[in-house]
DNA sequence: CACCAGGCAAGTA
DNA sequence: TACTTGCATGGT
């Protein structure tokens, strides 16, 4: 039914997990530092975020009523080496009123709903999009949703899995319409191809030629060439 | 110097 | 629906 989709998800996992190995994600310590990271990390370099992280943690506010009763201006600056630190800022404390307003910043009220309503409360943050909501869904409350990321398209689509330009949600359903619905196989997997698209995807491959010389030498994914 | 990073919202056609 | 633009720091 998904054209064999199955197996080449499964192939291409098994490929990716042999060359990288597991990659014990998401690096925080709660479910609320994933959510925090998830919104620092839009369009950010990771380790930004960890510097905006840390700024958090020394000043002892990386919790939901510390920064619930800070001024966005004084957020601004702590989370200022991610980028975008206004904006964030903002997205921060919309997500954190969210939490306040309709769970009484209880994290354990929030997460005890179906991830069809949960996902749909993350997308009524301005701020929260599909990818920052499904990566709260998957590495913060555990549920088996696939994120989609700008590598998900890339690799794809140089392997000619994919047509160029397919909506998210498209995407989306390619990897759970064709894999049985596993958290920690989702984890990985998307982990697996953040770690290979920084490695051998770059936007403008530096090799000739995508799909890539590179996967199948290094790789052994020639299987993903037709 | 140019390019990129674990996106999103708002505006336009 | 399908583009385009602004947002911003820090590494390579």
């Amino acid at each position: 039914m998904g054209g064999g989709y199955s197996e080449k998800l499964m192939e291409m996992y098994q490929a990716l997990f042999k060359r990288f190995g597991p990659q014990h994600w998401w690096p925080a310590d709660d479910p609320f530092e994933v959510m925090v990271g998830a919104v620092l990390t839009q369009n950010t370099n990771w380790a930004n975020v960890e510097r905006a992280i840390q700024n958090l943690k020394q000043s002892g506010v990386l919790d939901i009523e510390r920064l619930h009763q800070m001024d966005t201006k004084e957020l601004s600056l702590l989370i200022k080496p991610a980028g975008y630190y206004n904006i964030k800022a903002k997205r921060l404390k919309n997500f954190i009123e969210f939490l306040v307003g309709r769970y009484g910043g209880d994290l354990e009220a929030f997460f005890a709903q179906e991830t069809s309503l949960l996902r749909e409360g993350l997308l009524s943050v301005k701020g929260i999009g599909r990818e920052t909501a499904d990566s709260i869904l998957l590495y913060a409350a555990r549920r088996p949703v696939f994120v989609v990321d700008a590598y998900t398209y890339r690799i794809l689509f140089r392997h000619g899995m994919v047509e160029e330009h397919i909506s998210y949600d498209e995407m989306q359903a390619l990897f759970m319409d064709n894999l049985e619905p596993d958290e920690a196989l989702f984890n990985e997997f998307h982990a697996l191809i953040v770690q290979a698209g920084k490695t051998y995807c770059r936007p403008k491959p530096k090799c000739e030629g995508c799909p890539l010389e590179h996967w199948e030498s290094e790789m052994g994914l020639n299987i993903y060439t037709e």
